[in-house]
DNA sequence: CATGAATGAGACTTCATTCAT
DNA sequence: CATGAATGAAGTCTCATTCAT
């Protein structure tokens, strides 16, 4: 029974999930969810007390989530370098497995927030903070050359992801192979690289 | 007689204009437009058939007049670097003065369409070919470094203006004074030019 | 300015009239009628203080005088015989020039009147009593075969020209010509008359 | 769960008939329609997609299925003279437990039709044809006398049924008492029989 | 505990009526 | 006077929520 009720909470929250992808959370139904996730619309109210509660839960169980891991993912690994790999990397899995997440926080961002509090901005800021201070290190350490705004090179991380999708919707029928995500992502990441010009290893230049 | 007045309508849509800022189209209601817009919610159906026909007039007259407009200044320009930095500077104006159409832009692009034909889609295609045409043609005349990958860069460019947008969101209260944009486009004007590599014209380097 | 008036009036009423072939008067709008009748909604406001009195005046004005001039030929007229048939032709008028009328007045007499007086039914009343009269008058004068149902006579002559509306409406793409209608109205005049038996003046039987 | 019940759906069907006498449907809102139904205005919405629709469905589930009923009763008859005989009983039926569903079919033909395609209409022409055979077959059969225009009288039979129905609204309070209703509708079929000028069974004339 | 029928508040929309021009 | 823009009350319809089964 405890399993039973996760699964079913799980299946609204995805299912909500996918509506997501084409319109805003208002202009979805509580029976168009109801459907989608297999129950009755009557169940949806036992599992959240009204409708803006899923949004809730999915901005908090799943947007929120995602985010936090990311940003666990990143403290565990050392040297500025190798984090913004890494973030590179973690981009592709974003538009390959948790691109309706992704699409989520995205269309949230277009909102003026008038919320005192918006733990999903909040965490947003701590990560360009994070992302930041990462360049200015490799700025620091010579990995990096310096002289460049870490803000707007944090920012436009953020950026590229939105532009990578972007470029998707306007160049694919539909969505990219994962395949070529993972080009793409690739180019994007050299440029932005390019952009903070990280010091030839290999010597030369 | 009374005029049927060009400025009511215009009212309406800026009024909706305003309104989306901070909501989707789907959250906003019919009153709440006429009541921003200062006129009785009939009003508003004297002037658009049904309530759709809001967002589409605003698409059409505001949205893609806006792009329509900026793409005749950039062909209207010289030379691959020269245009690159009109549309820096242009972009400075979008968040200064028709923030909230850009607004529309970017949350538009957050719903998968399924339109067989968006005007904004196309347009927006269009103005990434011709961003990439002219880094490739930079890249010939020697202006920018060659090797990177057009496509990628072109895309980051409409990134950029996503970043800025999100930094005023991230870490203003409320919105950036017209000063402060200036500068922090300049800092990702500047970011996204390293990206491309221009050859320094002051030699050196 | 009294004749300017009369026409815009009577041109509202008549606009009314042709629309009322189609729907009811509740399905009609003002902004139609306006339209219909070649002045602006304005106006009509200016000619009746409310929507429903057009319909009252359509009433007064078209309906029951057209009911009413009927009766003062018929009354005109000497012998049962002589009037039954000058009826019998007039419903040929009805239908070809005066129609619309004649619509409206059936289809007020398919809803349940709830008004203590209404001026269209007290005329009706007297008209069946005046027909039952008639041929009553007729049977005692050996003119017709006594022994029938006066009044169910008299309602059947209203019926025949129910029917004649709806023969032409069953059978004929648009309307009857002239000339068909006058010789189905001839037909049911017959076969009313039939009913009645009247004695053959030319003798036998 | 509680269950769909058509209870609710024929309810509104039965309530709206009511209303119908007095109205037109054009006139009738969709809140009085419920509370005549003794439901809530939401629930109507949840039978019929529209309100046009509740129009619909009582023309096909309750006026055409009547007219087919009846259609198909006569069909089971054998010999013309009886077959119209029990087309005059039934219409007492009509008058008196159906009353409203033959107002609805009465008020519909005033209405110029411009569909093309109205099973109504379409049915009561091949009703009409049928009438027309049988006289004609009546006719040959030596059982009518021979000459009349059967359609004529086909259509007169029906106009016989509007007669009755306005005589009740011309000269009783309220409605006829059914015994009335048996003795008029006698009266006129009588009257119509005659028209027809069976040949005395009893020999004579 | 799930269901979906019922509800009514509120959304979108129409339309008779008013009134500045 | 005529006009048609503006209005808001009332209409149609949607939808989150409740609750009997």
């Amino acid at each position: 029974m405890r399993t039973r009720s996760a699964d079913t909470r799980e299946s609204i929250l995805t299912a909500t999930l996918r509506l997501l992808g084409s319109r805003d959370f208002s202009a979805i139904g509580t029976l168009e969810i109801a459907r989608e996730a297999g129950v009755s619309e009557g169940t949806i109210f036992r599992y959240f007390p009204a409708k803006a509660d899923i949004y809730t839960g999915l901005v908090r169980e799943k947007v929120l989530k995602l985010v936090l891991e990311l940003r666990a993912e990143l403290d565990a690994i050392e040297g500025p370098l190798a984090r913004l790999e890494h973030l590179g990397r973690r981009y592709v899995d974003f538009i390959t497995v948790s691109r309706d997440v992704f699409q989520v926080i995205l269309r949230e961002l277009t909102y003026d927030s008038e919320a005192t509090s918006n733990p999903l901005l909040d965490q947003m800021r701590s990560d360009v903070h994070m992302l930041e201070g990462l360049i200015e290190e490799g700025a620091r350490q010579g990995v990096f050359e310096p002289g460049s705004d870490a803000r707007a090179l944090a920012m436009l991380f953020h950026g590229g992801l939105h532009s990578l999708l972007l470029e998707e919707k306007l160049f694919a029928k539909g969505k990219f192979p994962a395949k070529l995500v993972k080009k793409r992502a690739e180019a994007y990441r050299r440029a932005l690289m390019s952009a903070i010009r990280p010091v030839d290893p290999r010597g030369g230049r």
